[in-house]
DNA sequence: ATTTTATGACTGGTCAGTCAGTCATATTTT
DNA sequence: AAAATATGACTGACTGACCAGTCATAAAAT
C-alpha cells in the first residue's frame, strides 16, 4: 500500500495524472493492478491518499516549536522560513505539493483539502509572529499579515521551479530563502543590514 | 485557428492536456477535428504553438518603456510590478503560465520556450532596475538582482492561486502586488514607511 | 478447511490520428 | 456569359492502440 502509494507518485508527478497507467504503477509497485483495487476505490482516490498521506504532521511540529519559543519574532520568522526551505527540499513533499498545483484546478477536492491542511495553517503562523512582533514594537509593518501569500510565494516558487526549470537554470533554494527573509525582516523591523 | 488556440487553451487549461479530447477542441472551435490536423501535426504541436503565440511583444513594450524611462529605480520597480500584476489578471495569460508550470517537466521544448522568452527576460528586467538603484546609490541592497525571483514570486503564485484555490480563498492579487513591491522597496531603499 | 489477500486476462469504452470524399469558390474553356 | 474543370479547405466516419476497472481463479494465511 505504502509502495502503491510511493510509486503512484512517481509517475503521476513525472507523467500527470490522466496520463499514467494504472498498469505501471502496479509493475512499479511490484503488485498486480488488481492489488491496487483492494486498497483504492478508484484511480482519483488513489490521488486523493497520496496528497492526504504526506500531510501528517509535518506543520504540527513547527506550530508547537513556534507557539513554545520564546525567541523574538525575526528569529520565528527566521525558523519558519527555514523549515519551508526543508520542506521544499524534500522530493516527495516537492512532487506532491506540483501535483497539487497541477491538478487542483480539477479535483476541487485536492485544492480544498491541501489548503486546509497546508496553506492555510502555514499562513496562520505566519500571521502569527507578525502580530507577536508588531505586539513588541520589533515590527513596524503589517503588510506580511494580510498577505502571508508573500512570505511562502517564495518557497512555492522554489518547489515549482525545481520541478520545471530546474534542467535549464538551477536554483539554490537555501540561499534564495534566507535572501528572502533576511529581505523580509529588513522591511519589518525597519533596520538597515 | 485562431478559434482551435483558443478553444484548446480553455479545455487544457480546465481539463488539463492529456484529459483533454481533440474531439471537444474541435467541438468547442467550431470545426472538425480533422480541420485541427490542418493546421497542427499533432496535438503535442497544438500545445507548443499555444504557448508560443501568447508570448507576443509582452515584454518587450515594458522593457522598452523602463530602459527609456528617466525615472528613479524605486519608480521603475513599481511599473514592473503593476506591469505584472497585469499580466497575471489576463485570464489568457493565467492559463498559459498555468499550463507551463503544469505540462512543463513533461515537456521540456515548452518549458525551454516559456524560460527563454518570459522569465529570462522578466528577471534580466529587473537586475537592470536594481543594478541601476545601485548604481545611483538609491538602494542599499543586491538580494534581488542574486534572486530575481524573489520579485516575480508574488506574480507566479498569484497565478497560480487564483487557478487553483481562488474558489476557496479569494486572493486581490492587485492588493498583494502592491504590498510586495513597497515590502521590498523599504528593504532595498532602507527608507521606513 | 476456510477466509483473506493477490493475480492478470478480459471487457467495454475511449481517443489520437487518418483519409476518402464533399462542396464552395476560382479558373479555364467554349 | 455560361458551362466545364480544377482547387483545396473542410468534414466526420473509421481504425488501431490503449486503459480503467472487473472478476474468476489462485496462493497464502489462519
Amino acid at each position: 500500500m505504502r509502495a502503491i502509494r510511493a510509486a503512484a507518485l512517481d509517475l503521476f508527478a513525472q507523467k500527470g495524472f490522466s496520463a499514467t497507467r494504472l498498469d505501471d504503477v502496479a509493475a512499479a509497485a511490484g503488485v498486480a493492478k488488481g492489488t491496487i483495487y483492494l486498497y483504492f476505490p478508484s484511480k482519483q482516490d488513489l490521488l486523493e491518499a497520496i496528497v492526504a498521506s504526506t500531510i501528517g504532521a509535518t506543520l504540527t511540529q513547527v506550530e508547537q516549536a513556534i507557539a513554545a519559543s520564546p525567541a523574538p519574532a525575526s528569529e520565528l520568522l527566521r525558523l519558519m522560513g527555514r523549515a519551508m526551505a526543508l520542506g521544499v527540499q524534500d522530493p516527495e513533499r516537492r512532487q506532491v505539493l506540483h501535483l497539487v498545483l497541477s491538478e487542483g484546478a480539477r479535483f476541487p477536492a485536492i485544492a480544498q483539502f491541501y489548503h486546509r491542511e497546508i496553506i492555510s495553517r502555514g499562513m496562520s503562523l505566519i500571521r502569527a509572529i507578525i502580530a507577536k512582533g508588531l505586539g513588541s514594537g520589533e515590527f513596524i509593518s503589517d503588510e506580511p499579515a494580510r498577505f502571508p501569500q508573500l512570505f511562502i510565494a517564495p518557497a512555492l516558487v522554489a518547489a515549482i521551479w525545481s520541478v520545471v526549470f530546474a534542467r535549464i537554470e538551477p536554483l539554490d533554494a537555501n540561499a534564495m530563502m534566507e535572501a528572502h527573509v533576511e529581505l523580509l525582516l529588513r522591511a519589518l523591523t525597519g533596520r538597515t543590514a
